[in-house]
DNA sequence: TAGAGCCTGGACAACGTTGTCACGTCCGGG
DNA sequence: CCCGGACGTGACAACGTTGTCCAGGCTCTA
């Protein structure tokens, strides 16, 4: 992870427990650079200006600069003025560092997401971020990109910045290295999949109850034979939609085929593969149930070239669905409303209101633009 | 911007600097919670172990203690196992904020920038992020809403935090605000924008040179009635695309009438309007240019429900831009190569290597789909 | 066996800020 | 005229960590 041909020198964000299996070797780089007079003899790190150099050159106290920088009362307008000189003059910003030392707060949450780049997550950090804001906090984010490992790494690190709170994006399904984070204190929000064997708030979709009804929509169209591409079943999300599949087709007295299902495939590669797997041989599905939203844009470009009409319904909205043709029928979640309800129920912990874990499931939304009501084909 | 209702009790992010105005009304709310025991009588913030008590349990001293959680040499395994144990046993977490402020240094660096929930900005913070992860840094990124005073309120909390460098994507045009920051030792870049009023490094995308090969690329097909809907000109990408435009109208000999540029318009409905006076009364265009992603989805919504076809030609690439009929022919920027070179530049800073302060500009790439393709009609 | 040198471990100060408390001064009322 | 209180101000300790420095015990060699 350390790149050590530079000479950047950052802190170690490994927690401690990391070291279990013994000593850590100190590459050779970063030992000679910690002979390198690079520590506080003035050369890069400036010497950023204190309270007391603004003290010193106001002619005040130090507690009266602290007074004037957070606005506390006592101050007369004269001294408040040859105060707010000096600082100006100096240059001087507060370091939250040391505040946070002395108060105990940060007035800052963490968000552990998969991964900034999805469409899905970008409006939800935003989400989260506004929420924070209003509250007055900031809001530093992660990406787990899918490892638990990762997720584990950024958690804790976040954690040792004594974040208030934290916001995690599962990507593992072992979450009681956070037990020791919440039991000293840290609000802790699961969003889009729940906690793993761990108590803890949770905010969701309803998976499960989306996936059947966007595949009951495909029978009630005369589908029978409908395919379901999606994600690991380890995934939860993932599995509940399977299951949503599945209960759907129970449902409707209608066995499904092993073929029918393809797993655990995400690069557009292999599930463009698994859609014309299915599409194809003796007996084709005449429609497809798509897990998340990567998913059905690959099916998309894969139906565009097929000759026969297929049926499409997938889970996730998504840029654009309305405009092609013909237009993908989705269920909706909010992204939006998860990081919000989430940093909202975060923030209700930090105020001592929560005490119960609790399990709240957001409704989705059935679209139909066209894709999921044409009829079965072949 | 704190909400009172609340009892979480955040610090202040505001900049000393904001205080010239006199002093600051603290609310009444906030004065009792001062009274109230939420301090640290221990209630709510659990006190967390500190080394000290690591120490106390394990039977050694605190510096034995910072050695093992650290990975230094000079302990004994026997010392150590025992110092692991004490820490497991306590939950201890190394409190990063004692050692920022010891250190001086944060590992972690800011990134503002406008909206993640952007697509175009999303895949950009994702970079930042994998080359400060390969950097041992930690990445904070907010949203400056496109508001200048946002963005400083953002720049200057990230460097009270004592951030090592800042990655900007600009909102304002007057970042003097941050010199004494880059005097006294944060690294900056800017992206996407140039830096106003300072100097600094800056990398771009070539905005001028995209839109004109862009806008080139439709003259070749045969168009001379050339619409261009763009930003606020006050924003540098606009001011630059419409400079291309322009250029690369001149350069065929083309007049431009005043009604075929529409400028400063964001939200889909002006924009819709914009399209269509464009597209009707006697001399209508028969091809646009759209100035950015948001716009070029809003005009391609108008086009599809326009009975002539026009031909389009877009600035930023985005999603199933492909799949549409026709597929929309755009000028591609790298939004993660913006990002990544940056941040890799921001090391470069931080590795004391780079002192003057420089220019990059990445080229663009002109994706033809088959809209910028059509031939004039009518 | 004594002295030199190494290895392990701990005492202590410092990082920059804020909470506590105490000091001096000025005012009004007794 | 003096006392009580309000007000402006500053000295000081503490937050949790790390760098420096020193002490004591060990090994090795002459």
């Amino acid at each position: 992870m350390l790149d050590d041909t530079s000479s950047y020198k950052p802190m170690d964000h490994r927690s401690p427990m990391d070291n279990r299996t013994g000593h850590r070797i100190v590459p050779e780089t970063a030992r000679r650079a910690d002979l390198l007079p690079d520590r506080r003899s003035g050369t890069r790190y400036g010497n950023r200006p204190t309270m007391k150099d603004v003290a010193a050159r106001a002619g005040v106290g130090l507690k009266t600069v602290s007074r004037v920088v957070n606005g506390e009362p006592g101050v007369t307008a004269d001294t408040e003025r040859r105060v707010q000189e000096a600082i100006e003059a100096l240059g001087f910003r507060r370091n939250d560092s040391a505040r946070v030392l002395r108060k105990g707060r940060t007035a800052s949450i963490g968000l552990v997401l998969e991964d900034l780049a999805d469409p899905f997550y970008g409006p939800l950090s935003r989400a989260v971020e506004e929420v924070a804001r209003a509250h007055g906090a900031l809001l530093i984010n992660g990406s787990s990109a899918e490892d638990p490992d990762r997720e584990q790494e950024l958690a804790l690190a976040l954690c040792a910045r004594r974040v208030d709170g934290l916001v995690v994006i599962p990507a593992g399904d072992d979450h009681r290295y956070l037990e020791p984070e919440i039991k000293a204190g840290v609000a802790t929000v699961f969003v889009d999949r729940p906690a793993g064997r761990i108590d803890a708030d949770v905010v969701l979709s309803d998976n499960f109850g989306g996936a059947r009804d966007g595949v009951a929509h495909l029978i009630a169209h005369g589908h029978r034979r409908i395919g379901f591409i999606g994600d690991m079943p380890r995934i939860h999300t993932a599995a509940e939609r399977l299951r949503g599949y599945r209960t759907a087709m129970a449902d409707a007295g209608i066995p499904v085929e092993d073929s029918w299902t393809s797993l655990g495939v995400t690069d557009p590669q292999r599930v463009s593969r698994a859609a014309e797997e299915m599409l194809s041989g003796p007996e084709p599905v005449t429609a497809v149930f798509a897990g998340n939203n990567r998913v059905t844009v690959t099916v998309v470009r894969v139906l565009a070239e097929h000759r026969r009409p297929v049926a499409l319904v997938g889970f996730d909205d998504f840029e654009l669905a309305d405009l092609l043709q013909p237009g993908v029928t989705v269920v909706a979640q909010d992204a939006a409303q998860l990081g919000r309800t989430a940093a909202e129920r975060l923030f209700r912990q930090l105020d001592g209101i929560l005490v119960t874990p609790e399990r709240i499931e957001l409704p989705t939304r059935l679209i139909a633009r066209g894709s999921g009501e044409l009829p079965p084909a072949g």
